[in-house]
DNA sequence: ATGCTAGTTTTACGTCGTACAACACGTCAA
DNA sequence: TTGACGTGTTGTACGACGTAAAACTAGCAT
């Protein structure tokens, strides 16, 4: 029971606060719990508080995609540029995959952030020096990017609605249909189905990274 | 002016018609513009009649996404194994492209249509005889498929709110922010302007073809 | 004291998904 | 012919949503 304010008496709120609750509300309960109403009780202040650290819901969403954007540790070890990426995707994939139910959020808007731009800068830097054009570096990094959010998505139940599949959607599903039609198909699920989570997001990181430092020979 | 109908007759409704007039809705005024309330006026009947053929919203969006993958022509020519996924890629890219705002659709709910499936059975097929094990197989079109859906979602500002950005988002935002803070980010930015939307996919997929290849040899 | 401003609450409007019951037609059995 | 029934549509209603507008209250400067 916190002593109840009246009519006009500050709650002593701010943006950040009101971000970081946010994510942990849609962290626990999902995306589609996350009205403004709820934030509000959540906070302990009726909805129409929070219109005043936000100008609307879609800039709140925004900047939770952005506190989740610049909470992510800006770490790259430049000895090999493998390496390096190595370190990125995995950190950025760590990052989503502690926030499974942030994920369509930071698909539906693009973050633009400086602190996004810095880690650009740094990406191309590292591999420019390592011997690619910029033009092809920046192509490599949309390119992991891709494969980070996908990976994070299809790994954990995407959607607007509470978890309608129960695990990871695809390769359990797979298991169980008919061999007989699709043999390859059930072998591959069989053969598919005592590896971790991200040994299919490192066999297509990998298959990048190779083909990467194919594309720097020729062009 | 079709002559109006009184309280419990017949429209002529069926689901096929209905997922059509959606996705039609859906191309023409975005997401955010598909209700039931208003497809049922599109297809000239009050919101309630579209429950008796699908159970509630959510069946209904299953059912567009599935309707766009039964509609997407299933080719795949296997002179050689690249060129059978290139030609694959690009289908389906193509067909995603094409409805631009049902793109958050397929990525929150995987399509696990029996069509898909069989798509998946004659890519397996061709890749095995190809000299891939199935389980590799398997990762490879997952790493495709996933190319191509962060490619569509990119491409075409994702999200449910009515497309927030006014381009590519991404690639035109990058052109213009400060050359001294960011040098190697606006160069490449620059160096990209003049390439069709499409190059940093096939940059992408040629990756990943290239890494495919390489890993057959080993394991 | 007086006013100003920042932050909160109250109230209200229009829209959404959808539960529930009333209703109209076609079909078929008696 | 009549009646029951099943199928599909409409009317009405409820609770939740995002948010505009205005009333209010506390703290600060003058």
């Amino acid at each position: 029971m916190t002593a109840s304010r009246g009519r006009g008496q500050h709650a002593g709120l701010n943006s950040r606060a009101i971000l970081q609750a946010a994510i942990r509300l849609t962290d626990r309960e999902g995306l589609a719990a996350l009205s403004m109403r709820r934030l509000g009780t959540e906070l302990g202040v009726k909805a129409m508080a929070l219109y005043h650290h936000f100008p609307n819901k879609d800039a709140l969403l925004d900047g939770m995609v952005e506190e989740l954007a610049t909470a992510a540790p800006v770490s790259f070890d430049g000895t090999d540029w493998r390496d390096g990426l190595r370190g990125y995707t995995r950190v950025q994939l760590d990052t989503l995959a502690a926030h499974p139910n942030l994920v369509p959020l930071v698909l539906s808007r693009p973050a633009t952030t400086a602190g996004n731009h810095r880690m650009m800068e740094t990406l191309l830097q590292s591999l420019c020096t390592a011997g690619f054009q910029p033009r092809r570096a920046l192509d490599m990094v949309y390119a992991l990017n891709g494969l980070i959010l996908v990976h994070a998505a299809l790994g954990a139940g995407v959607g607007d609605a509470p978890q309608p599949h129960g695990e990871l959607g695809q390769t359990s599903r797979l298991a169980d249909l008919p061999a007989e039609r699709y043999p390859l198909l059930a072998e591959a699920a069989r053969a598919s189905a005592d590896r971790g989570p991200t040994a299919r997001f490192e066999f297509a990181l990998e298959a990048l990274l190779t083909g990467f430092a194919d594309s720097r020979g020729e062009s």
